[in-house]
DNA sequence: ATATTGACGGGCA
DNA sequence: GTGCCCGCCAATA
């Protein structure tokens, strides 16, 4: 569990207002594919502390039904933090795309 | 105990 | 440019 953990630490280091892909954060743990893991650790989610609303593919979507609760509050839950979908249901990785501000 | 899958992504043919 | 295969680690069967 030592990257899933490194996962965890990343995600929850997402500022408000911004979204991370798996492959993003699989990109800053150091492996480019483990994206999968990624995921995994979002399923894990420990939701109490747990963001896994603002990651999503390198679509910039989610897979309906998958989520923690539903697309819909997925989407609702990013749209509160400021993060507008586009017409196919996807968010603008281009705006909302979140930089890695610590090296 | 082992094998396969699994919220994905990248690299190579 | 497009399509297919491989890889990562953990969990579940």
């Amino acid at each position: 569990m030592s990257f899933f953990n490194d996962v965890y630490v990343v995600v929850k280091d997402i500022p408000p207002g911004k979204v991370a892909t798996y492959g993003q954060i699989a990109r800053l743990l150091g492996n480019p594919r483990m994206a999968r893991q990624v995921g995994w650790a979002m399923a894990a989610c420990p939701e109490n502390h747990t963001p896994c609303h603002r990651v999503l593919n390198r679509f910039g979507a989610c897979c309906k039904g998958f989520a923690f609760g539903g697309e819909e509050v997925q989407r609702a839950l990013l749209e509160a933090e400021g993060i507008a979908f586009g017409p196919d249901g996807c968010v603008d990785l281009t705006r909302y795309g979140w930089e890695r501000q610590a090296e």
